[in-house]
DNA sequence: ACGAGGATGCTCT
DNA sequence: GAGCATCCTCGTG
């Protein structure tokens, strides 16, 4: 497998986050070996995006940024993790995108697993179907075993990256609104591979809505 | 299947 | 204090 370079990052937010689909996902765990799942659910956060972390960080006066608090990651090289605590108890995986000091990326919702699965179970004790494991940011976080140790760290290379299989899956890839947010709820910038079971259920309006289509 | 509500802690939008 | 890029459990039907 191919780890994917700096270059792939460093582009437009939402061709990242729509070529992510199918890329594999890969913890080389200092204790339990490969951790891996291909990718199958994404969204785009922009630089000039109110659901963006980066956003409050813009003075739109001046056209400065402040550096500061919990958005700062955004900023850094394409390429990068970006780990935050949602919730105040789930570690969500964002990889940053463009180039260095814009403030944007892709944040990583739903990956298929592939290699690592006793690992996985072991740390998502309450899921009882084999999509429970990773079907969610916060359930793949857990199941990958990422913290704030991976936060600000390259993705190019081990422990933490995402690689190119040898033979990539030939998934359909769907748009629609990003989940779980409540500015900028129109945005199409969401990319998810429809009927994967490993895709998050998102709200259940939204399960509605896809399931009655 | 669906909806409501609690857990839980960091950030300030 | 409010608001969160969530997950889980427990009602009801």
């Amino acid at each position: 497998m191919e780890i994917l370079p700096a270059d792939f990052y460093a582009r437009e937010t939402c061709s990242v986050a729509r070529d992510l689909i199918g890329m594999v996902l890969v913890h080389d765990h200092p204790a339990a070996g490969r951790i891996s799942g291909y990718i199958v659910e994404t969204e785009a956060y922009h630089h000039d995006d109110p659901a963006c972390h980066a956003w409050h960080l813009f003075d739109r006066e001046t056209g400065t940024v402040r550096l500061e608090g919990r958005g700062a990651g955004l900023f850094e090289a394409p390429g990068t993790a970006y780990v935050y605590l949602n919730y105040g108890m789930y570690w969500l995986l964002n990889v940053v995108t463009e180039r260095e000091g814009v403030g944007a990326a892709v944040l990583i919702r739903g990956v298929e697993p592939r290699e690592g699965l006793d690992f996985m179970r072991a740390q998502r004790p309450k899921a009882r179907r084999p999509r429970d494991l990773t079907n969610g940011p916060g359930k793949l976080g857990m199941a990958f075993g990422l913290d704030d140790r991976h936060h600000g760290r390259p993705m190019t290379a081990p422990p933490l990256y995402i690689a190119r299989p040898e033979t990539v899956p030939s998934y359909a890839v769907d748009t629609s609104s990003r989940i779980g947010i409540s500015r900028g709820v129109d945005l199409q910038w969401r990319y998810f591979v429809p009927g994967n079971p490993y895709v998050s259920p998102g709200t259940p309006s939204d399960r509605v809505k896809r399931t009655r289509r």
